[in-house]
Order: structure tokens, then C-alpha cells, then sequence
DNA sequence: CCGCTGGCCTGCGAGC
DNA sequence: TGCTCGCAGGCCAGCG
């Protein structure tokens, strides 16, 4: 579900729970099951009374900022999400992992099928961005101005040249935010074969990436992400990305610009889609 | 530091 | 109907 442009909406959505009094943040008992979760409950008292005052997104982590100094950091993983619960004993979805109560309702509650996520307290801001994959998070595809300069830097490291750019696009060293769709969308507009080497793309096909990449990003999150199954954004709307996706998940179908049939290959373990006509 | 492999989890649908 | 398999929007530890 959640790649770079789901988790913004995500976030956007629990805009609604800043600034309220939290009465509880509440592990599940599932939750104590899963080392991922590795905080205990008692750890987590120290932020009754307290306020929610920010949540920031750092490629697809999102960094929950109270009126202290300590911060907790909540990866989505595969399958995590957050739900609003505007009724009082509103029944919890399955695989309900972190209940946080408030004061006045909304409370809101984040839940996890198959437990990749995280929800983890750091002593301090300064401390969770020395964490080790925040630490070392390439650009935000997200920003508004998409930094192409450090794109061509970036791509350009050594390590990357003998790789596909199929695979290297899902390091978020590179571009943070960045997921399984959006790699295969991105690279169906730039017209870039996935399985070309790092070190065969001209100069001028990096810079379509990049652009393709920003744009791909920014228009998902206009759309409110992509809804496969059931990703919603907290406050309970759908995404509509799919509705424009060229190639993810359309193996055997037809290319919409030359009606060739779409392809899958794995890279890294991972399903790629693209056309084989466009993308050269 | 790098790239590769396997692992972490649950659920669903296709095919037998 | 039930079984197995592959697959799913992500990432990390351990190895050489």
C-alpha cells in the first residue's frame, strides 16, 4: 500500500489529531508480539497529557513531534495504515496495533496486517535523524522543486553504474519516497527500459527520470495515492492513482500509446511492468 | 563501504 | 473442497 505520495496523504489526513490532548497511546496486545514494536507500554505513558504538534514525513517515515523532546517514528511498512475513529467504542480494525485516545474524539488507530511496521520512541528529533535509514535518505521526491542537480549527482555514484535502473530506483538512498509502483510508472514516462544499466542512460534520459519521477510522485498524491485493495487515507477516501498507472500490474495488457503488450520482469525480487516498444 | 540472499509477516487468489 | 504456490504498495541483518 504505502509508498512515498500514500504516506503524504496519510499524513495529511491526521492534520485533524494536532494540537489535541492525548489522554493514551495504547499498545494492543498484538502489538507486543512483533519485535518491530519495541517500545513497551510503560514507555509509552510519559505521553499522556501530552499534544500531538507536528508529524513530519521523511520519505516513508513518518516522525510523530510532541510537546517534549521525545519524537516516535512510524514506518507503514507493506501493509500498515491509520485509521480516524469518530465514534465513541468505535469497534478497531484487525490487526490493530497502537490505539492513541485523546481528550475529544477523533482518536485514531494504526493497524497492521502483516506486521512490517514500526512505531518507535527516539529520545529526540536530533536522535531519530541519526538514525541509521533517515540518516542516510537521498532526495524527497516529493519536494516541490525537484533538486535535479542532485540527481545526476547522486546517480552518478559508482555503485550504481552496473546496476539496473529498475532496482537502483527503489534504494531511497537515491530518491526517498519512491515504491513498487511508482518505480515502474516513473520509468513508463521517462520512456527507460527498466533493465538498462545506471551507466548506459545519457545525461538527457537521467534528467526525463528525474522529471518523470517528481511528476509521478506529485500526481499520486493529487490523486490520493493508489488503492489496490483497500488503502484509504484515514479520514476514509480512496485513492484513484491506479485509474492512470501505464504499466503497474497490467502484465498481458495493452500499451494505451502503442498497444504492445505490457511485460513483467523481477528485479531484486520485486515485479516490474513497462512496455517494451516505448521504453526503450 | 558494496551487492546479494534470506528473512520478517499475513492473506488472497489461481491452479491443481 | 482443500491444498500448495506465488505474490503483495517495504525494509533489514548477515555474509563474503
Amino acid at each position: 500500500m504505502p509508498e512515498g505520495p500514500e504516506v503524504e496523504c496519510v499524513r495529511r489526513s491526521l492534520k485533524s489529531i494536532i494540537g489535541k490532548k492525548l489522554q493514551r497511546i495504547h499498545l494492543t496486545e498484538l502489538s507486543q508480539k512483533y519485535h518491530k514494536y519495541q517500545n513497551k507500554q510503560t514507555q509509552f505513558n510519559q505521553f499522556s497529557g501530552h499534544q500531538i504538534k507536528k508529524i513530519e514525513r521523511i520519505g516513508k517515515f513518518l516522525i510523530f513531534k510532541f510537546d517534549r523532546k521525545e519524537v516516535i517514528l512510524n514506518h507503514l511498512g507493506m501493509s500498515g495504515n491509520w485509521l480516524l475513529l469518530k465514534e465513541k467504542d468505535q469497534i478497531l480494525p484487525s490487526h490493530s496495533k497502537v490505539l492513541i485516545e485523546f481528550e475529544t474524539l477523533p482518536n485514531v488507530v494504526f493497524y497492521d496486517m502483516r506486521n512490517l511496521g514500526q512505531f518507535k520512541i527516539y529520545e529526540s528529533y536530533n536522535s531519530v535523524l541519526k538514525h541509521q535509514p533517515i540518516r542516510k535518505m537521498g532526495i524527497d521526491g516529493l519536494l516541490s522543486t525537484f533538486p535535479m542537480d542532485e540527481f545526476l549527482l547522486r546517480i552518478d555514484k559508482r555503485n550504481y553504474a552496473n546496476r539496473e535502473i529498475g532496482s537502483v530506483l527503489l534504494d531511497q538512498k537515491l530518491v526517498a519516497g519512491i515504491g513498487n509502483i511508482y518505480k515502474s510508472e516513473s520509468l513508463a514516462l521517462a520512456n527507460i527500459n527498466p533493465t538498462r544499466l545506471v551507466k548506459t542512460l545519457k545525461n538527457k534520459e537521467r534528467r526525463r527520470l528525474g522529471q518523470a519521477i517528481s511528476k509521478t510522485l506529485h500526481k499520486a498524491v493529487e490523486s490520493m495515492g493508489s488503492t489496490f485493495n483497500s488503502f484509504r487515507t484515514p479520514d476514509g477516501r480512496e485513492g484513484s492513482a491506479q485509474n492512470w498507472h501505464q504499466v503497474y500490474g497490467k502484465k498481458g495488457g495493452k500499451c494505451s500509446s502503442c498497444g504492445s503488450e505490457i511485460r513483467r520482469v523481477v528485479q531484486d525480487k520485486r515485479s516490474t511492468f513497462y512496455c517494451p516498444n516505448c521504453q526503450l
